[in-house]
DNA sequence: CTGAAAGCGCTAACAC
DNA sequence: GTGTTAGCGCTTTCAG
C-alpha cells in the first residue's frame, strides 16, 4: 500500500494525495474528503524512509539520548522536547546503549532525518575533533564537558554543572560539619569521565582544608550499578571503619551504599554520614532522606535548546555554561 | 557527501562502492581498499533512509518501549536484544512516550525499517481489532495483555504474568500474615489497564477469606508518580489509621508511600506491613528492603522473543502465556 | 570483477 | 485545483 495505490483508488494523481497528507491548502474539499477516507480505510502509512529521503531540510533537531537507564535523562528529555517543539522546531529523540558511540548515533540521525541541529544528553569527555568531522550540524552536550578532550571550544556548546566543583562542595559541606574522616566509593578513579572528576572533587575538598587523603578510605567499583556500589562499601567496611562520612558521586550509588551501611550495623547518619550528586526524584522518598547536590534539570534542558537554537541563527556562535548544583538537604547527615 | 562522491573520489561506479560497503565479496582488495580509505577521509555515512527504502525485507524485529522512566522494561530491553541477536535476526529498538500511541508508532516502523515482526513492551490493554489493522506483522503484546480489548486471540500473542492473580498472591500472602484490615493505595479503580486488574485481584484476595472490602481503605491517586503516591497515602492515613498492612500496586508506588507512613510516625513494618508487585533492583535497597511479588522480567523477554520467531515461521501460530511473579520477601512485612 | 540502469515511495517544482 | 515528472541516495539485477 503506497500513495500510488491511495491515489489510484481514489482517481487522483500522487501528488493530490501527497498535498492532503500535508495539510497544503490547494485541494478542494470534496477530494480531501475523499483522500482520507481512502487512507482511514486502508490504514496507510506514509512511508517516513522515502519521505526523509526526498526532503532536502527540516526544521528538526535530533536528541541523542545515551543510557536508557538514566532517570535523568529521560526527565530532561520532558523539558527539551517541550521547548523544542515550542520554539517551532521538532524534536527527534534517538535512544542509545550507555555503551554505544552517540557522535556516530548522531552523525547517522543527521543524515536520515536532515536534522538542523544536534543535542547529545550523555556523552564522552574526551572527544577529539577528528571523530566529530561526521557531524555537520551544530551541536550542544548536555548535561557534561568535553574537559579531557581536545576539541576546540567555538566548534561547539556545552551545558552542564561543574561536576569538580559540585563534588568539591558536597564534601566541603561535610568537612564544614566537622567531618574530617571521609571515604570515597566510586566507580573509577581515572575514566576520563564523570567518576574521575567527581573524584578529583573530592581530592579539591580535602586538600583545601588542609586533610591528607587516605588511599584506604577509598574504593573503587568499576560502574554505577547499584549491586557494585553495595559490594564496594562493605568492602570498605571491611577494610576500616575509621571514617565519619561517605561521598557517594550518584545517588543511586549513595541509596546502595546507605543500605550496605545499614547492613552493617553502621546507622545513618548517627554513625556515618552519606552525601552524593545527582539528586534525583526517588532520594526524598527513602529514609532517610539523601542530602544531594541537585542538577538543574530543567534549566540545564531549556539553557541547552536555547544555546542550539542561536547556534543555528548564527553560525560561529557557541557558549559552555557551567550551572549550579545547589544542595537538597536531607537527613543523612549530621554535624559531629 | 553520497555514494556517488564517494564512487566519483575512487574512480568506480557506485554499484562497486556499494559493494564495498555491504561487504559483498566480488570486490578486488585493491578497489576495497580504496574505497574504504576515503570513505574514512570523507567520514562518509550511508543514508539509512535510501538503504531501508530500496530494501525490500529485512532480518529486523521491532521493539516499541512504552515509557522511558520504565527501569523495567530497559532492563527487558537488553535481554531481548540479545535473544533476537542471537537467533540471527536484528533489533531495532523504539522508544515513544508513556502516552504515546504504540500501534501508530510500531505501524511506521514496521514501514520503515521493513520489519518482520514486531514487540510492544507495554501497551493499551484494550485494543479492538480495526485498530491494529495497520500492523500486517506478527506481533507479540509483552508483560502486558489484552484483557480488556476484543482482539482475536490467534491474531496475536502476549507473555505476561496475570496481574490480577499476582495482585491478589500479594494480598493474601498479607492475609496468611494475620492482616485483615489492608489499605490499597491505586492509580485508578477503573483505568481498564493494570491499575484496574491489580485491583480487582486486591478485591479477590479479600473476597476468598471472607474480609469485606472497607472503601475507606482505598485510596486513587491518578497516577504511578512517587509524589502522588506519597500523598495518597497521607491522605488516606488522614482519614483513617485503622489499617495494619498496606497493599501498592507498584514498588516505585510503595518506596514513596513507605515514606509517608514513616513521615506520619508509621513504622514500617511494626505499624504497617507494606507489600508491592514489580520487583525492580531499587526495592532491594531501602530500609527497610521491599517484599514484592517479582516479574520474571528475564524470562518474559526470553519468551515473547521465542513465540515471535515461532510465529515468522509459522504464520497461523500465536500464544498467551502467563508467567508466575514470585514474592521476594523483604522486611517490610511483618506477622500479626 | 565491474558498470549501467531500474526503481524503492515520496515531495515539490512546473505545467495546465 | 490538479496532474506530470524529476529526482532524494541507495541496492540490485543484468550485462559485459
Amino acid at each position: 500500500m503506497t500513495i500510488k495505490d491511495i491515489a489510484k483508488n481514489c482517481g487522483v494523481s500522487v501528488s493530490t494525495v501527497s498535498r492532503v497528507l500535508n495539510s497544503h491548502p490547494d485541494v478542494s474539499e470534496e477530494v480531501r474528503q475523499r483522500v482520507l477516507e481512502e487512507v482511514e480505510r486502508c490504514a496507510y502509512i506514509p512511508n517516513d524512509s522515502a519521505r526523509n529521503l526526498v526532503k532536502s531540510s527540516s526544521d528538526a533537531i535530533g536528541v541523542v539520548v545515551r543510557g536508557t537507564e538514566n532517570l535523568f535523562f529521560s526527565r530532561m528529555l520532558q523539558t527539551i522536547g517541550d521547548e523544542i517543539t515550542q520554539r517551532g522546531y521538532a524534536p527527534v529523540p534517538h535512544f542509545i546503549d550507555s555503551e554505544a558511540d552517540e557522535v556516530k548515533a548522531g552523525a547517522i540521525l543527521e543524515r536520515e532525518k536532515k536534522l538542523r541541529g544536534l543535542l547529545f544528553l550523555g556523552g564522552r569527555y574526551d572527544y577529539v575533533s577528528t571523530e566529530l568531522a561526521a557531524i555537520r550540524v551544530p551541536f550542544v552536550c548536555c548535561s557534561y564537558t568535553n574537559i579531557f578532550g581536545t576539541l576546540n571550544e567555538e566548534s561547539y556548546s556545552s551545558v552542564s554543572i561543574d561536576d569538580r566543583l559540585t563534588a568539591c562542595r558536597a564534601v566541603g559541606e561535610l568537612i564544614s560539619r566537622g567531618h574530617r574522616r571521609i571515604a570515597a566509593v566510586i566507580p573509577a578513579r581515572s575514566d576520563r569521565s564523570i567518576s574521575e572528576l567527581r573524584y578529583l572533587g573530592y581530592l579539591d575538598a580535602l586538600m583545601e582544608n588542609g586533610i591528607e587523603a587516605d588511599s584506604a578510605l577509598i574504593e573503587e567499583t568499576g560502574s554505577f550499578d547499584m549491586r557494585e556500589s553495595y559490594e564496594g562499601v562493605r568492602r570498605l567496611l571491611e577494610r576500616t571503619e575509621d571514617f565519619t562520612a561517605l561521598f557517594m558521586i550518584s545517588d543511586t550509588m549513595a541509596i546502595a551504599g546507605m543500605k550496605a551501611l545499614e547492613d552493617c550495623g553502621k546507622h545513618v547518619p548517627q554513625d556515618v554520614s552519606v552525601i552524593a550528586i545527582d539528586g534525583l526524584n526517588v532520594s526524598k522518598y527513602i529514609s532517610p532522606t539523601l542530602s544531594t547536590m541537585v542538577q538543574p534539570a530543567d534549566e540545564m534542558a531549556r539553557e541547552s535548546v536555547q544555546i542550539l537554537l542561536k547556534m543555528l541563527e548564527d553560525p560561529g556562535y557557541s557558549r559552555h555554561i557551567r550551572l549550579e548544583a545547589v544542595l537538597r538537604e536531607g537527613a543523612s547527615v549530621r554535624n559531629v
